[in-house]
DNA sequence: ACCTCCGGGACTGCCCGTTTAT
DNA sequence: ATAAACGGGCAGTCCCGGAGGT
């Protein structure tokens, strides 16, 4: 039966995740790792080759996750604008969820620049969103909810705007309501676009 | 004499910023630095108190040049909005000069979530240069260039925006004219909060 | 049934051999050879208790063989010295044979010295064999095929040139006619204190 | 000074003889050698590269006395017949100056076949050495003192038994008075190629 | 003051032979 | 007969200190 592999697997997962998170890739032994997930080194090898391949399985159920709860946003739009407000405003979840775990964000990025295999798991999503947003902004376009407008740049743009208060929601996490100004920063440029009637 | 002193450590400054950049802080040993820089261990030890230290002299380089190149650019501006695209214009600057290099920003980014020290030494410019922005925002609505906005806000949302088209460029090298969309970006922004005459 | 249990038995004997030979018994893990089996380690422990019985096993088959033949090529000679240069030929088969595989030779002896079941299960053939050899140089001499002789000694001597050719042989397999210096040297050696008539 | 570091080096070199010797190469760990030795593991990295060196380093020593002490015997002696029982008359005190440690010839021999780098320090001069042996028979065909015998054949002929014996005396070293046997041998097979006068 | 060699020892990722639960 | 788990052990690297020389 599987249930008892699954098990520990998902435990390992929960441990590196919350390690990495919070002290980062390198800082983190898989020691460490094991302890907290209440497993041994060899089963913990049993399960993975190698520490990094527990990153890699992190991130892909990151980027599987994120990827699902946009598909579910978007089709539960009536119209692009309000679609994009809705991804806006989830940003609010995504702070809130992570008590300091989205630390293993920044830690994605980092690594992602660096490790090639790390880099090719990241990149295909991130450019698979980026096209899918420029679509939502032109189909956005297209149906008159918003003024012509060149839907790459546009999308770009929004992409940007919404990264960058992530990051710094990232690097400071109390610093403010970043969840408050993901939502108002996209209104606001969202006005500048919308289609008057 | 002092110069040969000056020397070595500008040695070491190089070298470590070449390695840190390339294969990130954890991933780069003294040794390594040390043999890039052409002097021995003990050298290095003579001049810093610790591998972290390198760091943090980095980190403050980096800022104080950083904050250097704004406070030039502000001054040789009329106005504000030509103040904001000059410095928008100026990430193509950034990006050129770092051949890779900027990954380093990621780095210090990286470690300042983690460490105290790093946090404080980067935390501090960056709260500067967020009030700095305010106040040109709040100058410009003053000066009657900027419609009357809210200048916190505002100022975030730029900020946010030029951060997030960075923060892309680090991410993908090659991947696209992040300097223009960066400047095109506030450009396009700008347009929407400029007092129509 | 245990013609199962037989075939996989083999199995784990053939791939034993072979990675033991090649890549000696420490540098070749019980999952290597599981694999090289196409067995599961549950299996091999379900076989083996430990994988030095592997290795136990794989000498005590080597060294039976070599006593199997022993007594056959003896027993089909005619008189004492064209026994020993039957068997003095024989290292031609044995050369021929193992494509370097023969290198297990020099697995069992390496460990026999430090190993005490391994010496013991080595020791004793090998006493065996000296003992059987003494005498059939008596036997020679006694049948008046060769000089009155001390057996022990010259038995000894005949075992010391033999092994001494058969392990450069395992130290350089390609060096040279090692087959062809075995039996010429003891031919040689033979004719000194073969009976003249 | 170096005085300290050779004095370190050496430690580890007399350490290491001893361990490899007792319990073999793969058997001894780095640590192990390194208590023995009264040294750090970091000293130990800073005078090794890797546990293999330490075993080329040891094993260039012992060829290289070996070597040394071959040309002296040479040297000293009247004749070919001389220098070859001299030679002979030595194993006695290789015996008798390895209590035990002499296993250390069968680790060299036993990596050679499998380490091209070892295989490499050993085989040249174990290549020169046969040629040497060769060129002594020959002196000794061409001085008269031996009969005009093939002294290729005869001089390996004469390496084979010695290294027969020696193995034999690694293999059970309390077995018999190995260095008897190796004197008498060669003596006995000198006598049938000795020049009559 | 500046620099070098040598040394220290904790720590890392990973692999090992083996056993338990199924 | 298997997959899962075990935990100690491995070689090698890390950042750093300290005695001594120039």
């Amino acid at each position: 039966m599987q249930e008892r592999s699954q098990k520990t697997r998902s435990q390992i997962q929960r441990a590196a995740l919350k390690l990495f998170a919070k002290n980062g890739y390198d800082a983190t032994g898989v020691a460490e790792v094991c302890k907290a997930a209440g497993v041994s080194k060899g089963s913990f090898y049993h399960h993975y080759d190698a520490k990094q391949d527990v990153f890699l399985d992190l991130l892909e159920t990151w980027v599987a996750g994120l990827e699902a709860e946009l598909g579910e946003m978007m089709a539960a739009s009536k119209n692009v604008p309000e679609a994009i407000l809705t991804i806006a405003g989830h940003t609010k979840k995504i702070f809130r969820d992570s008590d300091g775990t989205f630390h293993i964000f920044l830690e994605f990025w980092s690594r992602a620049s660096r490790d090639p295999v790390v880099w090719k798991k990241t990149i295909a999503p991130y450019e698979r969103f980026l096209a899918l947003f420029e679509q939502v902004i032109q189909k956005g376009v297209d149906e008159g909810s918003l003024k012509p407008v060149d839907a790459r740049f546009v999308s770009r743009v929004l992409v940007s705007l919404a990264l960058g208060v992530v990051a710094q929601g990232v690097f400071m996490p109390k610093g403010g309501a970043w969840d408050v100004l993901a939502r108002d920063a996209v209104d606001f440029f969202l006005r500048g676009i919308l289609k008057e009637r």
